[in-house]
DNA sequence: ATGAAAGCGCTAACAC
DNA sequence: GTGTTAGCGCTTTCAT
């Protein structure tokens, strides 16, 4: 069976390629009856249209867009938030018949995606900072959530006001408090914070957090200080675990906990009840995302809930209307077992 | 600033187009010092390498694997087992500097990704069937994982033999039994399998595990028909928690259910601990998959643990080495306190 | 070791 | 309405 190509099938049905272009692109160029006539034949050939590779070099459109994760796709994928959001992403982007692209943010370049992708999208700063270097001087749009990067369009949310409202509402005038935050120095370990350099706010979401939380700390006359600051680096159980338990084993113990994920709230709860506490009663635990997993379990977390799912979707939107306009998503607070309000 | 290609660049630094190319891909055909001092000046200009797109229209090879789903994307990335697998092809793809392009499950053809992809990997049956069609007349290299297409080659576990051994661990001669499967016929409905023709095994995961129930219950003299089994569409709450209703609500209740996935058995935990059952005293309650949730939840989920991880690993393997060989991985079964063993 | 030229498969501009 | 042709950016013979 010879190959088929746009000439190869012209030359079969005696026309010349052009048409065939046509028939496939742009029906109106020539007359239908020809054009279904010339549609059957390829059919009955086995050519079902013209080479998308050769076409996307033509024209200089794939129709695939990139999304380039904060950390390596096999970890995001299992991460609940970035799978929603991933989720909202592809559903706009299956409804507009576009492909999608899984970038890794541990990659050293873009060299190997750049020539293939009609766009970014771009999920938390990547670990390779070489990444950031490479979509700012990229010529393809960029659209990035949760980070920014110089004056490409975002989609956020305020996490520096969530996490004020998240306290202001939960915080006793007595409460002993430590945060586990996600990612606030560039480190693979689990540790506390005291005097480190953190990660500037513009890049690092959870640094906004803490701003957030901190403000209502002050405001409310409780004391914190760095000593009472863990940071973990990966959102997984075994990094989660570590700090829960040396959250735990801390003098005075904590009475109420701000972890930056539900997951580290879930694992942190776990280990509570684990050494004999009882949650809320012993001691309180807030999350933050909102994950289905956090609505299951028990005790209900408390937590900031954020839409993933619409955060992908309104990206991708704007990726696909080439907007201009960084966008701010709402957050609603959550209010579960694991922790009640102060009201 | 002028477009840099190839072409402009050889002009440039006046040498020929073919020097650059060589001085990119195939180092040993000119001087090193000529070599060096092209990439330098290139680096200078901001010519990155060639252009990928035009390379691959040329060498008939992308770099970028097609992983189609059973599903939509945005309901795959959110299952636990299927992100795992994900995580799995990914690890092995990024460590071969390979590009991952994920392709719906619920898509019309692979017209417009089918050009831009050296090979598949499909894991479990697309549900819009049009897709094993298109998968078993591509001229490229396929992979299916749970399911099975003409003769590419497959990675699978045994879940007839899985299933038939977590029942005869866990069954009790008196037990009044239930089935929660997963897709065993082709409706968008939560409901009871009497008489309905289910998909054939060969494409069904949920029909195998169903013959392994099925053997243990007949050797084992338990009462099973299809009164007993129920049927969800998509591994998500809204179906589970409508089939965990169901199942508890019905005469004589069950002493244990097998749920064909652990989010399953979750949800119907919950569901019977909500009417104040106490798993595994009042009702025993088994999953299938091995999921990280499974063994967070309380109680820890009995279960086969599924390495889906290293299937994705060694499904995107066999790809890369255009291996023919099917394989057969191994599962392990879990005992946990949703479901003491029989012995 | 380097350069010239063909052609991967297609689309857009233009000619008829 | 249909055909001819240039060229998207590259790699690969084949000469030199």
């Amino acid at each position: 069976m010879k190959k088929l190509t746009l000439k190869s099938v012209a030359e079969e049905l005696g026309v010349s390629t052009a048409t065939i272009s046509n028939a496939f692109n742009k029906p109106n160029q020539l007359s239908k009856a020809k054009r279904l006539e010339i549609l059957e034949r390829c059919e009955e050939l086995g050519y079902t249209g013209p080479n998308k590779a050769a076409r996307s070099l033509r024209r200089g459109k794939t129709g695939i867009v990139g999304l380039v994760l904060a950390n390596s796709i096999s970890y995001t994928v299992n991460d609940a938030v970035a799978s929603t959001f991933i989720s909202g992403v592809s559903q706009c982007l299956e409804a507009n018949g576009q492909q999608l692209l899984l970038v890794s943010g541990a990659g050293d370049d873009l060299n190997n995606v750049n020539d293939f992708v009609d766009g970014y999208l771009c999920y938390g700063s990547p670990t390779n900072p070489n990444l950031i270097d490479a979509l700012s001087k990229t010529t393809k749009p960029v659209i990035t959530v949760d980070f920014n990067i110089d004056d490409y369009p975002s989609v956020n949310i305020d996490n520096i006001e969530a996490c004020y409202q998240l306290v202001k509402q939960t915080i006793r005038p007595d409460d002993v408090v430590a945060v586990i935050g996600l990612r606030l120095i560039e480190t693979q370990l689990t540790c506390r914070i005291y005097d480190v350099p953190m990660i500037d706010p513009v890049t690092s979401i959870s640094r906004r957090r803490l701003l957030g939380y901190e403000k209502a700390f002050s405001e409310c006359g409780v004391d914190f200080n760095y000593g009472q600051l863990w940071s973990i680096p990966e959102n997984i159980e075994s990094f989660a675990v570590r700090a829960a338990k040396e959250v735990l084993s801390n003098q005075p113990r904590p009475t109420i906990v701000y972890c930056m994920s539900d997951l580290i709230a879930v694992y942190f709860i776990r280990e509570a009840i684990e050494i004999g506490l009882s949650v809320p009663d012993d001691i309180r635990v807030v999350g933050f995302d909102g994950t289905n997993e956090g609505q299951r379990f028990h005790p209900n977390l408390t937590t900031v809930v954020q839409n993933s799912d619409s955060k992908g979707e309104r990206a991708a939107i704007m990726l696909l209307k080439q907007s201009k306009e960084s966008q701010l998503l709402p957050f609603a607070l959550h209010f579960g077992d694991s922790c009640p309000t102060n009201g």
